[in-house]
RNA sequence: GGGGUGGUAGUCUAGCCUGGUAUGAUGCUUGGUUCGGGACCAAGAGGUCGUGGGUUCAAAUCCCAUCCACCCCA
């Protein structure tokens, strides 16, 4: 609370890091005293936020035929040992719950870092015949890795994310779902969240532990660093043959289903959406998932009797509440100008400033949080006037994004362009490679410590692009095989 | 994995080298003046100086141990 109140002076884009670190305890989403690392306190600035996205996505999720439920925080570890490469590649990752009371337990419990090895025992049991596909369930939860460096949002131990597990009769389906999950992915980030995302087909040596394929979405951050903040695995038939869900078709023969795995990483998504949106006054969160829709600063004059002020500001947030909008009224006793900047630095996207002269010409003035330009309303038609001001600011993010993101990306020919491009632009270097199978490795690993530390995010999905005849891959001069994109991450 | 920094009031912080009554700001409380872009005056409350041990007449300060956190780099 007490960083809230301590003016913030931090530039954004002379030193990202430093300006996050402090953002997200000024505007008071998070406080990080509480004492294991990585595992942190969110506060209702940020829970506010959350419960949005969360509504946003699972309303997607059940469009696209998903149902919730709920599956046990501890995974046996029999259970988490199935799937081999799948426990190899999260065991470092693990906590494990070794001991109830004083007793030692006789088999280890895994903290999930990760749910399929916990669903999919149960959907061994549940899947009989071809009419028990497919099944699509999602639960909105947190995991737990233990990670050994941590940030609030972008890298916890605890983190909030929804997961969508998927089982189908055909592959044909499991790979259909891989598009429609990848449309929920775009509607939401890029739609309602106006965040400058891309799809990337992962390399063969980076796919998830276990999956045949994974399908990812990056963002670019302002300091040239991309961020995973969702995954669809094609899981093929890998699981099901280890937890054995089998269906028998309508010919009663048996076949394991095909799966897939859709996680969007909510906690990852909100430091997206900080980082994107977000200026030296603070935060700016788009409307469609800010804490709060608007704020109303009443204007007060020592000498003139406030009745008339307060009365009209309270009679507006009711009015804006009975409009469905989430209003903060602060009658605290601070400047205007105070009370202005704690606001913005929240995110709130539109202030509403209500003093004498409102109440006298039946009006009020509007700020957008982006803009922070004002206009003034007619009593009569504030609740529109709030909306457009919402989709004109939601507008104006989404274009910023998309801007920045056609501003990033470059072609490179060699390893010192790509390091130019990820030192200078702060950007996607577009580069031949040899392969994105695990033949290419060895480039992308000399690739990696060349640039110091760019990394092959993948093959671009949707814009089929493809080297020419001719081409060389831009490491060993083989033939290149595939166009890729560059970029050190998160 | 490697490196760095730090733990003193709700928050940020000075003091530590050179041991001797705990510094300032902010926030909070009360009263008053203010209020259209981070107001001001006055009074007041608020402290196991991370923890444990040692040295000493005396430890926030010196020594040993330990816990915890944060940041940066691969």
């Amino acid at each position: 609370m007490a960083m809230a109140e301590k003016e913030f002076k931090k530039d954004k884009n002379k030193d990202f890091s430093d300006w996050y670190n402090t953002v997200i305890y000024a505007a008071d989403l998070v406080d990080n005293r509480y004492n294991v690392q990585g595992f942190i306190v969110h506060k209702p600035m940020a829970m506010r936020s959350f419960k949005k996205m969360y509504a946003i996505f699972e309303k997607e999720l059940e469009k696209d035929g998903h149902q919730p439920s709920l599956f046990p925080t501890v995974i046996p570890e029999e259970n988490f040992e199935l799937e081999k490469k799948h426990a190899e590649g999260f065991v470092a990752d693990v906590f494990w719950i070794t001991e109830r009371g004083s007793e030692k337990l006789k088999r280890k419990l895994a903290l999930r870092p990760t749910s399929e090895t916990a669903m999919y025992q149960m959907y061994s049991l549940w899947v009989r015949d071809h009419t028990d596909l497919p099944v699509k369930l999602y639960q909105s939860c947190t995991v737990f890795r233990n990670e050994s460096e941590t940030s609030p949002f972008l890298r916890g131990r605890e983190f909030l994310w929804i997961e969508a597990h998927d089982a189908f009769a055909t592959e044909k389906e499991s790979k259909e779902q891989i598009a429609k999950d990848m449309g929920i992915s775009a509607r939401v980030l890029g739609e309602r969240l106006a965040l400058p995302f891309m799809f990337f087909d992962r390399p063969k040596w980076d796919t998830f532990p276990g999956a045949e394929h994974t399908y990812a979405t990056d963002i670019l951050l302002p300091d040239g660093k991309t961020l995973q903040v969702a995954s669809t695995h094609l899981l093929g038939q890998n699981f099901a043959k280890a937890f054995n869900v089998k269906f028998k078709d309508a010919e009663n023969n048996e076949h394991f289903v095909h799966q897939t795995c859709y996680g969007p990483g909510i906690w990852r998504i909100m430091a997206a959406v900080i980082a994107v949106h977000g200026d030296d006054r603070g935060l700016v969160m788009p409307p469609s998932i800010a804490p709060i829709d608007v704020v109303i600063v009443p204007i007060i004059k020592s000498k003139a009797d406030p009745t008339a002020i307060v009365d009209k500001c309270r009679k507006l947030k009711d009015e804006l509440i009975e409009a469905g909008l989430s209003v903060e009224l602060d009658l605290s006793d601070k400047t205007p100008g105070f009370k202005y900047a704690q606001w913005e630095m929240k995110g709130v996207p539109v202030r509403v400033e209500i003093g004498e002269k409102e109440v006298a010409e039946s009006r009020v003035t509007l700020a957008a949080r982006d803009t922070k330009q004002r206009r003034q309303v007619s009593d009569k038609s504030v609740v529109q006037e709030i909306r457009k001001l919402g989709e004109e600011m939601a507008a104006r993010l989404k274009k910023n994004a998309d801007d920045y993101l056609v501003a990033h990306v470059k072609d490179a020919e060699s390893i010192d362009e790509i390091k130019e491009i990820l030192d200078k632009t702060r950007g996607y270097a577009r580069v031949n490679i040899h392969s994105v199978e695990m033949d290419g490795k060895e480039c992308a690993d000399t690739l990696q410590f060349e640039t110091k530390g760019g990394k092959v995010r993948g093959v671009r999905i949707g814009k089929d692009e493809k080297p020419s005849g001719d081409a060389k891959c831009v490491v060993c001069g083989k033939p290149a095989k595939h166009v890729v994109y560059i970029a050190r991450q998160y």
